[in-house]
DNA sequence: TTGAAAGGCCGTCAGTGAGG
DNA sequence: CCTCACTGACGGCCTTTCAA
């Protein structure tokens, strides 16, 4: 949940930071909740009947063409002149039925330049291996998500939302957060004065419980990012595989006009 | 049907860098 | 210096696949 996100959420460290995203969305998108510190962008579209509405997920990477991949049944919302602006040029609409919808690209003054290649080979490295903290990224998401809310965006072609609440179970120093999709986790809370009870050994492994735990939990982060990461990088090659076939057609359909014209 | 191999997921440990 | 978040590495467990 920093950097560069994909279209599924994903974050890709490979990218700098982000700027500020230059998005815009045109015509049928009726809401666009834009999560500027993480630049995830939750677009829902209708559909294209009376049917309920087509939640597409995406991520724009500034500086790269962007992948946004659909739910099953979005291509023909898509297919009816609806617009999505991004920043840059050969972004393409990936759905499942494996057909790809270039996009419409608008110059937009915001961030593409604002990074450079030149960047430190430390800096690139610390950019792939360091990624900020849950604290400042809760900070960040501090605006947008309502108290008591975390949403979380995670993989799975870019259809699944993930939304945590929180309650208060009664239990002594916990609570037990749901997630929407049926799972629910134990999280141990801190007692409000803030220290876990006294008393040698028993604190000691209560500590050692205790970070245990936050490791077991930040091990399952990790992987899930991994795995985010992995997603990207294979939609990344799809972009650049789609945009080399282009080129290539072009440089053939090129071709073949030079040699008409010489020809004649 | 069965056993081995492969793959995936999980928990834990250890090391690293950032921030206070 | 200390604490914390993060992540690579390792081993264990489970499921799936496939040849015998």
């Amino acid at each position: 949940m920093d950097g560069m996100v994909d279209e599924n959420g994903t974050v890709d460290p490979l990218a700098p930071s982000p700027p500020p995203v230059a998005i815009s969305s045109v015509g049928v998108v009726t809401q666009q909740q834009l999560v500027a510190s993480t630049n995830i962008v939750h677009l829902t579209l209708p559909a294209s009947n009376n049917h309920a509405q087509t939640q597409v997920q995406s991520v724009i990477q500034p500086n790269q063409q962007s992948v946004i991949q659909t739910a099953a049944n979005i291509q023909p919302v898509l297919g009816k002149g609806n617009v999505i602006l991004v920043s840059k040029p050969n972004s393409v609409i990936q759905t499942p039925q494996g057909s790809l919808h270039a996009l419409q690209v608008v110059e937009t003054t915001a961030s593409d330049d604002s990074y450079s290649d030149d960047e430190s080979p430390k800096k690139r490295r610390d950019l792939l291996t360091r990624r900020p903290s849950y604290r400042k990224i809760l900070n960040d998401l501090g605006g947008v998500i309502p108290a008591g809310a975390i949403q979380i965006s995670s993989g799975e072609g870019g259809q699944s939302i993930h939304t945590l609440s929180m309650t208060n179970s009664g239990t002594a120093g916990a609570a037990i957060v749901q997630y929407a999709q049926g799972q629910e986790f134990f999280v141990p809370v801190m007692a409000q004065s803030g220290n876990i009870t006294s008393g040698g050994g028993e604190d000691q492994a209560r500590k050692r419980e205790m970070r245990l735990l936050k490791n077991r939990e930040a091990a399952r982060e990790c992987r899930r990012k991994k795995k985010e990461y992995i997603k990207c990088l294979e939609n990344r090659v799809a972009v650049l595989e789609n945009q080399n076939k282009a080129l290539i057609d072009e440089l053939k359909s090129l071709k073949e006009l030079y040699c008409k014209q010489k020809t004649e």
